[in-house]
DNA sequence: AATGAATGAGGCTTCATTCAT
DNA sequence: CATGAATGAAGCCTCATTCAT
């Protein structure tokens, strides 16, 4: 059996690949399909559109990285390692792709708000996945019974989102992953002295 | 009150609106030309390109936006109440102003890398601010001293950004300002019980 | 009955149905394929090109109308009557079958001036007959002596054509087979009380 | 005064050129912008798109063709006289503008059946014209009573329609206005002897 | 004979920017 | 200062046709 859809992955690869490089708006479709060593008519076999492509790969890269924290986080019991390993599955996997990082740090960004939606339709389950996270804690007493839980979401969702978004600011000058341990900190305990 | 080149300021009005009704690839300078009741070629005595535009609406506003929560966190001594009122100030003012909050939430981020770059210029003050009460913190022993602070600022700011757009992206269907006891709260004790 | 070439009859089946339904430019190659049963590809083992079916399948089914009307006109003998029932077959048959209809009266002239020249070869035995009938009758002096043959002939198959082709912008709504007796007496006796 | 929009006519008239030299489909847009001497662009300034050139090419020159017609029928007294004139002018105007008459007759109909409905509203005033002079001619009685006018009307058009069509497909090779007489004569006596 | 995945040329249209008035 | 008509580069997408299997 020949691998399966092989110009359709080829497409998607060069598609992130591309996206990276250039952003969404300039990543013309004859540049992702030169990359993806393809003719031009053929994106159009495998894609509806051009932001067909955007949500595609996003699905698919997402979809890949979502499941492996969901497997290494459901390997943990208690709620501060699920939260950790949630944190470090999130920046490890970022970190060690740095092309999907931009694409998903600044380039899906790039895209109207219809595009948005579906985005956010597609990181849902890891939203839900961090407030399962949550009411864990809650239930085991870990975590303070009074918590907002989308509010708290928002704020674990959001402090790692800034903190790659920085980081690809910043063009990946520093290492992401030695900060884990802090950031967990900061989640777990706050502020506070 | 400057009457100081109002064509310019019909401008800036008209494109903020704009932005935010039409996000930023589907404002057409001929409608914002239009909206500020100016010819388009007008456009072009006061700024230099459709980019131009877009990154003087954000200085402007964000200036004003920035020196506010300056001038309210400067009134304050303890680093609790400075941080209080800064998250209640940048939630409140957003709240305040939908079409600002979309353009800074949403259309601002449908840009080029060149221009986020741009943008972050602008926002290193607020930035810098918000290291400043981290340090107060510290200083006055309210924080814990091993605390990070970049690190602690990038989730200061990601978890307001995130909670901004997702109220954005809800369009604005519940009331924000009432959370921010609780994302105060968060923020110093963090999720311990 | 022959089940010679049976994929043959099928795309010729198959294009009077998608030309008469989407129009010339709106029959891809690949529709008809598909109402055809057939492979894309397998058109080209019998068509030279997208052209080639229209005119080909404007040549089978033509060819079958002249031929019919042909052999009716033949079964009479006074030139008024071989005028009548030319009439009568040309304005029934194309009745009969509105998908043919719509072919031959809208689709088939969305083509260029190329194009035109074949279907006017097709048409040219039809014209002939007309002709023919024409000199019958004048022969006979059925018909006024100085009469313009060619004049004539465009008069009649002008004014078919006129009366079909509103019918079908009409999208049928109407009987056309009722009309027959008086278009003739019109051609026959002209105008004047 | 300035001749009233100098780049509208030019473009009218280019297209009305390019039209008749390569058809409708063999005009590209850049074609006639071209031939108008004006950028491409400013097509769009004053057509909303191809469609649209086609359809005003042919409301401002059909307009102008009609308006002749029913100034010069106007001027007679009988319906003979009012349908000879209808004839003589039609086919004198068409004899006179060969790029105009291709349009008319060709490329005109290499278009969609929405496109051919908004012609069709165009045509409606002449046809009303010649059901106008069937009328008189019948209260008149100068014409047969008993005509069923649509009928009568179908027949005048498809006439003077198909006799120009074959003027063109046969590259103006013939004169067409030393026939008028005939035509007269055939759709007044009809062909009895 | 049949397939259908792949090709790639080609065209309509948009819109930021300019410049003569 | 202001205008707005004009520009023209650039890109997404379609679809007739081919060819390896």
């Amino acid at each position: 059996m020949k691998s399966t859809k092989p110009k359709y992955n080829q497409i998607i690869e060069a598609a992130v690949k591309v996206f990276a490089e250039n952003g969404y708006h300039g990543s013309q479709v004859s540049k992702i399909a030169k990359a993806a060593g393809v003719a031009d008519g053929t994106i159009y076999l495998y894609f509806k559109n051009k932001e067909d492509i955007l949500i595609t790969v996003f699905k698919e890269k997402m979809g890949q990285f979502i499941e492996e924290i969901a497997l290494a986080t459901g390997k943990q019991v208690s709620a501060e390692k699920k939260l950790f390993t949630l944190i470090d599955m999130h920046i490890k996997q970022l970190s060690n792709d740095h092309d999907l990082a931009i694409v998903t740090q600044l380039e899906l960004r790039q895209s109207n708000v219809t595009l948005r939606r579906q985005i956010n339709q597609v990181l849902k389950p890891y939203l839900t996945m961090i407030d399962n996270i949550i009411n864990v804690g809650i239930e085991s007493k870990q975590f303070r019974k009074d918590i907002n839980v989308p509010l708290m979401r928002q704020m674990i969702f959001g402090t790692l989102d800034e903190i790659v978004t920085n980081w690809v600011m910043k063009e990946h000058k520093y290492d992401l992953v030695s900060q884990v341990p802090q950031v967990h900190a900061l989640l777990i305990h706050g502020l506070r002295s």
